[in-house]
DNA sequence: CCATCTTTTGAGAGTTACTGTCATTTGAGA
DNA sequence: TCTCAAATGACAGTAACTCTCAAAAGATGG
């Protein structure tokens, strides 16, 4: 499900950057290497801010971040993953399995979404506009997004498939997992679009109904 | 709407191969065109089914197609473009508007698709499973399919907000032209990995009746 | 048929993202 | 302190593009 990184610099990469603040039993090495990434996404995206992602060698990002260019590639699998990349997949699968079984499963999306963006927002709210307003911005970006392994259709085919308690995902699955991961991502964007003044709740809940009314009125 | 072409070189590049091949007043010159064009295209695709996708290089392809690497890149904006980039998108387009615009615009979609894959299955039907086999198998096509410019959700984009007679599509548009998008290309998919021996009108049928119910049943 | 203009093509050089290898460094553990 | 594994950097290589410019080929008017 997450996006593929190198696994042999990262094999314990923390799943979750606020769990990895938190329970902090790092060691030097760990610390290094999550100051490292750190670093490296902070450099990046000073300098596509500054002076464009297309702009943006990924020489000059290592340079700014004082490491060479195959420790770059060791870190982040491609230049597009400094954007792309989240460690939110496994939060939001969890919170999905949370929810009862039998809820239907726009509402399990609904709920598990908000909580998830809500949690998010008290820790990296900046980042994660910045992020939102590149991917918005730069055609590549957006079209990565859908890259399979990281896109809300997989993270989602993926819950329905174990709520389901089956090995391999129906038809129907895949078609629900995509339209509503497709959605998703439409809120998400609205909401960076917006500079994320809009309530994340509202346009959440006014999504998901659109799509559970069978687009009625369209 | 149609894939971004480098339009120095293509500037009136004919909108449907099968409207090309019945309307023939071409000049020797365009004949010339469409038929590197073509060859261009089936040279790869042959190469692609020797070899692989991601072993045949654009040297190779443009070698076997006895063009220039430059030429290649004339012809197309980049090696994804070989596969993804179609010119079905206007015929997609004027079938949409059509239906009557007071019709349930998931309807419409259905209908409209139908009615084009039937008329492409006429004409180029192994050409047709032989990229679908593409998109389905290379995950650096499977990514750009989502490709903003010529994804089903932007050419629902513009159905909706022609139809509805506005100059930009409000949000539930985009929700709704995302959502149906993705169930769109879920189905041709699906119809693909069957190696089209699935009714294509069945398949878009419950795939629509899906996305109708709201997903009440998951 | 010829001269001229425009479009298309090929050659070649350059950029950049990414891959793979190998020697060196650095933190971990005894 | 010694040893081992993990992390890094240097370097060479590949391939997808981009740009520029001159040559070739089709269109056009006489």
């Amino acid at each position: 499900m997450t996006p593929k990184q190198p696994t042999a610099a990262l094999p314990d990469a923390p799943t979750n950057p606020v769990q990895a603040l938190l329970e902090a039993p790092l060691s030097l090495r760990e610390r290094k290497k999550l100051k490292t990434r750190q670093t490296i996404r902070r450099e990046a995206y000073r300098l596509f801010t500054e002076q464009g992602y297309e702009n943006t060698t990924v020489e000059q990002i290592a340079a700014a971040a004082e490491v060479s260019p195959s420790t770059f590639f060791r870190y982040f699998a491609t230049k597009d993953d400094l954007v792309l990349s989240d460690e939110y997949d496994p939060a939001m699968v969890s919170a999905l399995l949370a929810r009862p079984a039998d809820e239907p499963f726009l509402t399990s999306c609904r709920e598990a979404l908000i909580g998830l963006i809500r949690a998010l927002l008290q820790h990296e709210r900046q980042e994660l506009l910045t992020r939102m307003r590149l991917v918005t911005e730069v055609p590549a970006l957006r079209a990565g997004l859908d890259r399979s392994g990281n896109s809300p259709r997989d993270l989602y085919i993926t819950v329905l498939t174990r709520r389901a308690g089956v090995e391999e995902p129906t038809y129907d699955m895949r078609v629900t997992a995509a339209a509503i991961g497709a959605a998703t991502t439409e809120a998400v964007l609205q909401w960076a679009a917006g500079d994320g003044r809009e309530d994340i709740a509202d346009l959440v809940d006014h999504t998901f109904a659109l799509l559970g009314s069978g687009f009625a009125g369209v």
